[in-house]
DNA sequence: GTCTATATTCTGATAGAC
DNA sequence: GTCTATCAGAATATAGAC
């Protein structure tokens, strides 16, 4: 951890928002020190306040960025008008394994930013934040409405297809520690949940027999 | 928010550990400073030490109480061999999220402990962990064997069940700020899922007209 | 056991030489 | 641009009185 590495052929500039956008995403926002990057990078801690002027900012421009990319995806596949609601739901699931599959520690980061409130994540993100959120429960409702999907309340649906989808991901560390999953299983789970999660939501929408439709 | 507190009937050993496990639990360790917990506890910043040692040593104990806590219902739960698989399946979730109501924060706390592998983690509690997993694994195969649920790969079910079950808890910071859910309202919802749960379990292996079982 | 005062270490940031 | 040396403040930990 933090050992001192080699000089790449990349600049110093970029080797410090790599290394910063690597230790931020792995540890958070408080565990990680700005000499820790500064050797990550290979160079001094001086020249981090000289690229960047502080920890904070550093921070800002760098996780801002990843997390737009998180975003962007989303907020189109929900916006597609195109498409069927089931055909939605699975583009949108397949993106976001293919999209974690890539970068796992991402919604573990996420969690712990909004919770801890670094550097004034939520605040430079609630926007985003609004914007997937809305997008996903006038798209879904529609669904619904249109008789497509069955009824469900959208807070609930929304915690399913996050729990589905995510949570492998949060909890990725302690799935590969205690049950010793090696990388490339867990990927190949992962890969059979594309296809596996679209059908699941449909069958948990599906009303049951006895009862009238849950809630 | 670290307020000084009025000492109450308790020992001071015994404050200073309850506050050390309130605030590590919410806000992760880094974020947790000695003074404060010695503030909350009511107490001064040399008893902690004198106490504990040191603070890595106060987050260890802490640690590992959380662990257990985390631990006890399921394995319990799930050795429960008079009850159908069905019936313990909703058992598990009812407590569960009984007792994450209580403790709302403690899934992301494990989470962060094992991924930052915070006082060798594994060496203490691979063994709970694998106890856990073996209950959970036996005791669904054995439902699906005897035909009392469907097939599916018990990785999936585990997977599944502990997405819909915690993760609503994991994104409880996320989910209060971008929605602006309040605390009651949070707490009603999961008081619906104890029931929607297990539900939306049974629906998923439900096996599919088109094809054959999943997986 | 509990406190006040202080030592020690850590950490983000800057000054100034090259 | 990059480095060494250093500062200022915060945070952990200890000394010593009571």
């Amino acid at each position: 951890m933090a050992r001192p590495k080699k000089k790449p052929d990349t600049t110093a500039e970029e080797r410090i928002k790599e290394a910063a956008r690597k230790l931020f995403t792995e540890k958070g926002y408080d565990a990680v020190k700005t000499r820790d990057i500064a050797a990550e990078a290979g160079i001094n801690l001086a020249l981090l306040n000289y690229y960047f002027r502080s920890k904070e900012n550093l921070f800002e421009i760098v996780m801002l960025g990843n997390f737009e990319e998180f975003m962007q995806n989303l907020i189109q596949t929900l916006s597609d008008e195109t498409s069927s609601t089931d055909q939605v739901i699975e583009k949108a699931v397949t993106s976001y394994i293919d999209m974690l599959s890539t970068n796992p520690d991402l919604p573990l980061f996420i969690l712990n930013s909004v919770r801890n409130n670094s550097a004034n994540f939520p605040g430079h993100m609630s926007k985003r934040f609004a914007e997937v959120r809305n997008s996903f429960i006038q798209r879904i409702s529609k669904g619904m409405n249109d008789g497509q999907i069955q009824q469900m309340n959208v807070g609930h649906f929304m915690l399913n297809f996050m729990g589905l989808v995510l949570f492998p991901f949060v909890a990725r560390p302690m799935i590969s520690k205690v049950n010793h999953i090696k990388p490339e299983d867990f990927k190949l789970l992962m890969e059979e949940r594309k296809k596996l999660v679209p059908v699941w939501l449909k069958a948990m929408m599906a009303p049951k027999k006895s009862k009238k439709g849950q809630n």
